[in-house]
RNA sequence: GCCCCCAUCGUCUAGAGGCCUAGGACACGGCCCUUUCAAGGCCGAGACAGGGAUUCGAAUUCCCUUGGGGGCACCA
């Protein structure tokens, strides 16, 4: 039989780093096995659900390079699930429940007390001139329920554990561990990949495989991320989300490379791709423990990303991302932007680092973590002036050439050649760390490189 | 309170009874290279939560303790 697994993301809020793992391994897992991998989007709590974040999950989604085969919308399948619950009542697998929330709110903790259970026909037809009744199933006290978990094995809960849970509620929308039991049957999933936090409703979920007389398919609990403080990964932890890290310019592939890694191992490799990962993926790879979410090692895998992409490549991503940010204006030059991109390339670990490190390759208005020493730029100046008229004259303005004349200046005036040369890359970017000096000249230009010296003469 | 899950370096992990003096990667420290910073190369520090039991032999099996996490809604 060929796998069938979905990703059910409820569109609450934005596409989360776990959410995103768990669509990952559910991804890898059918790509790997050749199999269906389905999204849908449950959206039956009509309070919460909103369009915005459909559409921003599924825009990080693609951004992560995760396609779908099917597409469904819980909202669109209401009918099934309130003909389905009404079959389980005229069944007796179900019943009616009337209590209201106040009532519940009391037994909160406790369980339900099953106070509905032996309403007569009599009382419950007056019962429904007030309001309408929510339809909850009908779960023994008796026995326990088992199942086996790809990663956790053997798991048993003992029914009386298990309430009578509502699966229709009164305003005729099913309840989640309701709808993704009968989404999961009528589309023929054949493996549940999802956080383990669904553990505990995985024996109800049972229980409605049973009422309904079908066999559960394979439940694969994968582990939690946690944040530093080893709390599930929340809001307060940071940026969580997968669109945040893509604003502060990490690469997809060094994210899904990255949510990959975490609780799960690939032959001691690291560095992987979509491709590789696909190859090399298996639910045995999965750990049961959980993951802490560390971005140390998203920053490495971003850089060793980002020096695998070829420049043209790299470029275009620059320049979308620096587009993305409203600087459209140091893009215009594709060829400078590209001369740019590639003495940067080994140094940046994200996209963002462009405009952090490289900002005075695009404005005279650059940052400055660096200034010359009051005591040391007269002297500098002196030298200066002398070695502007050289480089004046340099009819060809390239790497070699200028640090063939730089040096041999430098020996001529018997200069501290560590000393001067980081001056100039101070006079020149305000850092004190950049590419190589002579390259990042030629990169500047003659006239930008000589006005920023010059300027810098005048003022000093 | 009840139920469930988990437990190897700071972090992600390898390890399915002898191959373990516990391996790799990130991060960290040192050295080399070097006009700066990265990168690269070499070296280093760093872990089986504790206690029982089984066994000739346990990181690996079992039990207990402790610690951490998750869940107990007409949310998903």
């Amino acid at each position: 039989m060929s796998v069938r697994v979905r990703f059910a993301p409820s569109p609450t809020g934005h596409l989360h780093i776990g959410t995103a793992r768990t669509a990952l391994f559910n991804w890898l897992f059918a790509r790997k096995e050749k199999g269906t991998f389905i999204l849908r989007i449950e959206d039956t709590d009509l309070e919460r659900s909103k369009k915005e974040f459909e559409l921003s999950i599924i825009d990080d989604l693609k951004w992560l390079g995760i396609d779908w085969d099917e597409f469904y919308r819980q909202s669109d399948r209401l009918n099934i699930y309130r003909e389905i619950a009404e079959r389980l009542l005229a069944e007796g697998k179900a019943y009616e429940c009337f209590c209201t929330k106040e009532e519940l709110e009391k037994l909160r903790g406790q369980g339900y007390n099953r106070r509905c259970l032996g309403l007569s026909d009599a009382e419950k037809d007056v019962l429904r001139r007030e309001r309408k009744p929510a339809i909850r199933l009908f779960v023994s006290k008796d026995g326990e329920t088992r199942f086996i978990d790809y990663i956790h094995g053997e798991l048993c809960f003992q029914n009386n554990v298990i309430d009578d849970f509502v699966i229709l509620k009164s305003d005729g929308t099913p309840t989640y561990n309701f709808s993704v039991v009968v989404d999961d049957i009528f589309m023929k999933i054949t493996h549940i990949i999802r956080g383990e936090d669904h553990i505990s409703n995985t024996p109800k979920q049972i229980q409605i495989y049973k009422a309904l007389g079908i066999e559960p398919p394979v439940f694969v609990h994968i582990p939690m991320i946690l944040g530093q403080d080893k709390a599930k990964l929340s809001k307060r932890h940071g940026a969580t989300s997968i669109g945040e890290y893509r604003n502060m310019g990490y690469l997809s592939e060094a994210m899904v490379n990255f949510l990959a890694l975490m609780g799960a191992s690939y032959e001691d490799k690291q560095v992987l791709t979509l491709e590789e990962l696909i190859e090399l993926f298996s639910l045995e790879k999965l750990s049961k423990n959980p993951a802490i979410f560390d971005t140390k090692k998203l920053d490495f895998l971003s850089q060793e990303h980002i020096r695998r992409k070829n420049l043209e490549e790299l470029t275009e991503l620059v320049s979308q991302f620096l587009k993305r940010k409203g600087l459209d204006h140091w893009t215009t030059d594709s060829i400078y932007l590209f001369k740019v991109v590639s003495i940067l390339q080994t140094r940046i670990k994200t996209l963002k680092d462009i405009i952090l490190m490289g900002d005075y390759f695009f404005t005279e208005d650059y940052s400055r973590d660096a200034e010359i020493p009051s005591e040391e730029r007269k002297r500098l100046n002196t030298i200066l002036s002398d070695l502007l008229d050289i480089l004046a004259e340099l009819d060809t303005w390239n790497t070699s050439k200028l640090e063939n004349r730089i040096r041999s200046y430098i020996t001529e005036r018997s200069l501290d050649s560590r000393w001067f040369l980081q001056s100039l890359r101070i006079i020149i970017s305000g850092k004190k760390v950049t590419p190589s000096l002579f390259e990042t000249m030629e990169v500047l230009g003659k006239e930008r490189t000589l006005n920023r010296l010059r300027r810098w003469s005048g003022l000093a």
